[in-house]
DNA sequence: ACCTGAACACCGTTCAAGT
DNA sequence: ACCTGAACACCGTTCAAGT
């Protein structure tokens, strides 16, 4: 005799999003949210670890959405960051390996972006080192680590341009 | 009556920063290397947090050791990656706030690197570039996240050059 | 003063038993 | 087929009792 489903994997998914920004990632606070006991969640989730690969997972196809020039993805890529940290630290640093799929999925909006700059042949090197620097740059700015005095916004507007002119075809 | 000393605070975080590495920096751990039962360990080390930082201040200590210009200061840092990847991960991205001085003195050799490159007045907002570049690189690199095909060293390359044209003085 | 064993709260996970 | 309570191993931490 079945018992009615009292949960889905999406919304266990849903649930791990929050809880990760709330620095309470675990299968008990994951159980209770969803409304169910945390050994019932074994029945769509093979462990925590590929929970939190869900999750890394449903974040780099939300930053595969975004569109626009260079500059335009460069600020909502650091918005983002800036409004889930935890969840751009775990695709960033966090040891995560996510699916290739969603890896592809993220990266289209900089290599669209560094392509227009850079040229066909130049895309992917530009889309990369262009990645680098963005990540890099948020990550410090979230830890406030590096945390060599001055204003940060400067600073990033100081690297893009930089980087874009680096970056620029000739 | 007194119990000698069996450990020391500096064999504990040594002991530390070689299980970060082994991916088992447990109190347990610590103590079984150290030849302590694990309860002992509070006597030097307040919590599992501070001895965490602590190996995040020893790991930014060595990083102000290195010497040379940007080439050889980004290469330098690029190996200690590669050899302690756990631990570059902990002072880069791991949400873990390392003491003000250990952050300073790793600062140290890539200011000097960039303030010969573009001039005091640019120096810092120029070494901030270069190691928002280099940190995040390597980031991408040990995750082999973002993981577009192609050759990694020459992707390295080809950034290393373009952030040292962007950042020289005109 | 340092060390230990016992204990506690918490966490991920398994499993038999319920419906 | 999904859900639950009980149980297990593990972990960080506290504390009274030893020397």
């Amino acid at each position: 005799m079945p018992t009615p489903d009292r949960t889905s994997l999406d919304e266990i998914v849903a649930a791990a999003r929050e809880l990760l920004e709330l620095g309470d990632l675990t299968m008990q606070a994951v159980a209770e949210r969803v409304g169910v006991q945390a050994p019932s969640l074994y029945k769509r989730v093979r462990s925590r670890d590929e929970l939190v690969r869900m999750v890394a997972d449903a974040t780099l196809a939300e930053l595969g959405l975004i569109e626009g020039d260079i500059y335009a993805v460069a600020s909502a890529f650091r918005a983002f960051a800036h409004q889930r940290p935890a969840a751009f630290r775990l695709v960033m640093g966090g040891g995560v390996t996510a699916s290739p799929h969603a890896i592809v999925a993220a990266s289209q909006p900089i290599l669209r972006a560094a392509g227009a700059l850079a040229g066909a042949q130049n895309e992917l090197v530009a889309a990369r080192t262009f990645t680098a620097w963005a990540n890099g740059f948020i990550a410090m700015e979230l830890n406030s680590g590096f945390n060599l005095a001055g204003p940060v916004d400067d600073a990033w507007q100081y690297g893009l341009d930089r980087l874009v002119a680096a970056i620029s075809a000739s």
